[in-house]
Parts: C-alpha cells; sequence; structure tokens
DNA sequence: TATAATGTTTGAAC
DNA sequence: AGTTCAAACATTAT
C-alpha cells in the first residue's frame, strides 16, 4: 500500500479518535493485549504506515505488499482496500461506534507519548508540511543513482511506491534507468511537482475505486498516453519492476 | 495453475 | 566492520 492509501485510511477511521478499544483480538504475538481498553487518542498517516496513538506510546501499522483492512462505522462498512476473505486478522479492535480488521500487515508498538511530533513530515508526500525544495536538494545528493530508485527512496519521497513510481515517470516522459545527473533541473523540478502532483490524483481515485482502471503504464500492455507498446523489467539497485512505453519515456 | 507483485526487515554471506 | 543479497512474511489478480 503506497502514502496515498494510508493517508486516505487515517480519514476514514478518523470516526474512531476519542473511542476506547472495547476488545483486543488476532493473530499478531507482539503483546496486542496491552490495547485492550485503551483510548484512542489520534490517527494518522506517516508514509507508509498508519499511526494509532495511545496514552504513553503508539502502534504503527504497516501493510506491505498484501496488507489490507476493513471497518465498519456505525453500521456502514468503510473499505479501505479490496475486501478481506474470511481469514482470521492480524490485529482486530472492536469500539463503540464500529470495528476495524487489519489482515497482513506488519505490527509494532513505539514507546512515544506523541509520536507524531517526532516525524519529520517535510519528507512525507502527502504532508502540507512537504518540502518540495528539499526533495530537489536531496535528489542532486543522489545524482549517480537511477531516477527511479530515488523515488522509492523513503527518507526523500516518503510514501512513494512502485505505482506512483512508474505513472509519475510516464508523465514525466523519463525512462526509470535514467542517472539522476543525466537530467537538466528543468526535467527535475518537472518529476518532483508530477509527483506531488500524482499522489493526490491517486488519493482521489482510490477513494473512488478506480484506481487500477486509471494506470496508464503500470500493469499495461499498451500506454494509455500513446498505445505503444509498454515493456517490462527489473531496473536499478532495488530491482523492482519498471513498465516503460516505449515511445513517451525519453530524456 | 503458476506467476508476479502497491514492501521492508533481518541476518547470513562475502 | 561494512556492504550485499537472499530469505522471509503473506495474498490475490491475472
Amino acid at each position: 500500500m503506497e502514502g496515498p492509501s494510508l493517508f486516505l485510511a487515517a480519514e476514514q477511521l478518523a470516526p474512531f479518535k476519542g473511542k476506547v478499544i472495547k476488545s483486543v483480538s488476532g493473530n499478531s504475538k507482539i503483546g496486542i493485549e496491552r490495547l485492550d481498553k485503551k483510548k484512542i487518542l489520534s490517527i494518522f498517516s506517516y508514509g507508509k504506515t498508519l499511526i494509532f496513538q495511545f496514552d504513553t506510546f503508539a502502534l504503527r501499522i504497516h501493510f506491505m505488499l498484501f496488507g489490507s483492512f476493513q471497518a465498519t462505522v456505525n453500521g456502514v462498512k468503510v473499505t479501505g482496500d479490496y475486501p478481506a476473505k474470511a481469514r482470521i486478522p492480524r490485529l482486530a479492535f472492536e469500539l463503540a461506534n464500529g470495528s476495524i480488521q487489519m489482515y497482513s500487515c506488519s505490527v509494532s508498538f513505539i514507546e512515544s507519548a506523541d509520536i507524531k511530533s517526532e516525524y519529520d513530515y517535510t519528507i512525507d508526500i502527502m504532508s502540507d508540511e512537504w518540502d518540495s525544495k528539499k526533495a530537489l536538494k536531496a535528489l542532486n545528493e543522489h545524482s549517480e543513482e537511477e531516477i527511479a530508485d530515488v523515488l522509492l527512496d523513503q527518507s526523500i519521497f516518503m510514501g512513494v511506491g512502485n505505482i506512483i513510481k512508474n505513472e509519475v515517470l510516464l508523465l514525466a516522459g523519463v525512462a526509470p534507468t535514467t542517472k539522476v545527473k543525466e537530467l537538466s533541473p528543468q526535467k527535475l523540478k518537472k518529476i518532483v511537482d508530477i509527483t506531488r502532483d500524482y499522489v493526490f490524483q491517486f488519493y482521489e481515485w482510490r477513494k473512488l475505486f478506480v484506481l487500477r482502471k486509471n494506470y496508464k503504464v503500470y500493469k499495461q500492455k499498451k500506454c494509455k498516453v500513446c498505445a505503444s507498446p509498454v515493456i517490462r523489467k527489473q531496473t536499478g539497485t532495488r530491482k523492482r519492476t519498471s513498465y516503460i512505453c516505449t515511445v513517451c519515456q525519453k530524456y
């Protein structure tokens, strides 16, 4: 799950802010009974993580590749991801106004009474504190790396994942294997700006459950912009899959 | 049905 | 000691 999905999840779960967890269940082995009868003070995202803040500690959820969650608020189902089948949740809460089930996710505790204040939101692509100048500067400090690798760097573009990487590079008309030093300052700025715009587009599409049909290059056989063939290959030191339009993506 | 994949951490191997 | 890399985890659409 990528940054915009977590940002949306935090919004969808906002009705649970201030609520007390009536019961906890799940197959997580980190000692989740600690959460029983605790009041959720706030719920927010940070990059690709979802955070529940409690009085003296926080709960951090990472959905990785296959994770998903479901929630019911006052009898209305909120489906953050594609519906989870009948499975045992990694972690589930019952609250006065509904319930949450989280599946196949990485769960951990953070010993902080206010973890949000310790996080740097200037690198979080979904945050209004996000600093595009800082991102541009950081890009230039990674001039020897391939642009596709740098876009996935969570210390620069926190929240960007492989779908966003591929779609942004198509929109920018840049091949994923292009080294940062081979790109002009104008082109680098364009990539930064397109990334920021695209993550909010991703968020809107996801909210409407129309994300997948709006992919222009990711998982496509033909480019949705120009109908030319799309090639697929592992690129960079991260060895993630890149989908590349053979016509749109030059530099 | 086999395959690939919205991702990261861990620890072995070099 | 620092780097690299495979393994592990877990699910579903194609």
